[in-house]
DNA sequence: GATAGTTACTTGCTTATTGCAAGTGATGGC
DNA sequence: GCCATCACTTGCAATAAGCAAGTAACTATC
């Protein structure tokens, strides 16, 4: 991982923002806690990601330790993907996300109750939303 | 403001990144939280935003009702920035920003304490962190 | 053995954005 | 008239985003 001095600041907001500031990381964040793993899973999504992009973001947040990555199958291999500790640490941050754009954009999506009442621990045992 | 069928998808998540997902945004609210509000109190910062960025990503935050911008000078005229109701409840996210990056970041730098203690409340009133 | 389907990417290209460095405009001071 | 200040704008090169098509490694079917 990156030394601080690496970063354009030692402000850990500014820090955060290299990590997950960009349009898709926390989308795809947030299909991991929903408990989609799989490439298909998150081309199922609202948003349409294209795949090079999922594939980039997938890479760079495996690099920085936000996801993990599993093989499910041989032959081919083929791998799903998964929250670490440090992933599922994002949890907050998405939910407060979700509470503003609420009180302010009209006509979003309310996310089911149980997600303003999940924890990061409970993401880690894999508990669906 | 733009209807829900002019976002990418009507995820509440997913249309709060299209406000603020960059790398530049939260970083210009931090420093309005802290009572920036000219120019150069930006380009102090210690990220060192370029002056092209600075001026598109203020007037978009203005354009998302996020900033007003306020003459404090008439000639010339001249521009200073402060935060919205709308942008002052970014500030939980702030927060949990930077719970996220203490914990995962070494060495990365602590706000003083009052930034976890501040409301988006006390921003409106120009209480300064 | 050839073909089709599935899933997870990669590739080539166009468009858009980022960001560097210099420049501009409207003032006031000397 | 020149210089300084502050808030931007501009031109351009580099980088990233994203569209659309393509590729690889399998399995299933005929």
């Amino acid at each position: 991982m990156k030394k601080t001095e690496e970063y354009r600041s030692k402000c850990p907001l500014s820090i955060a923002l290299e990590f997950i500031g960009d349009k898709w990381s926390l989308v795809i964040v947030r299909d991991l806690c929903m408990g989609k793993s799989k490439y298909g899973d998150f081309q199922n999504s609202p948003e349409g990601i294209p795949t090079n992009i999922l594939a980039s973001r997938l890479r760079k947040l495996e690099e920085n330790g936000i996801v993990i990555k599993e093989p499910y199958q041989d032959r081919p291999v083929r791998y799903a993907y998964f929250l670490t500790e440090k992933g599922a640490d994002l949890l907050p941050i998405l939910q407060q996300l979700v509470i503003w754009t609420q009180k302010y954009v009209p006509d979003c999506l309310t996310p089911p109750e149980s997600f303003f009442q999940v924890t990061s621990q409970d993401l880690l045992r894999k508990d669906k939303l």
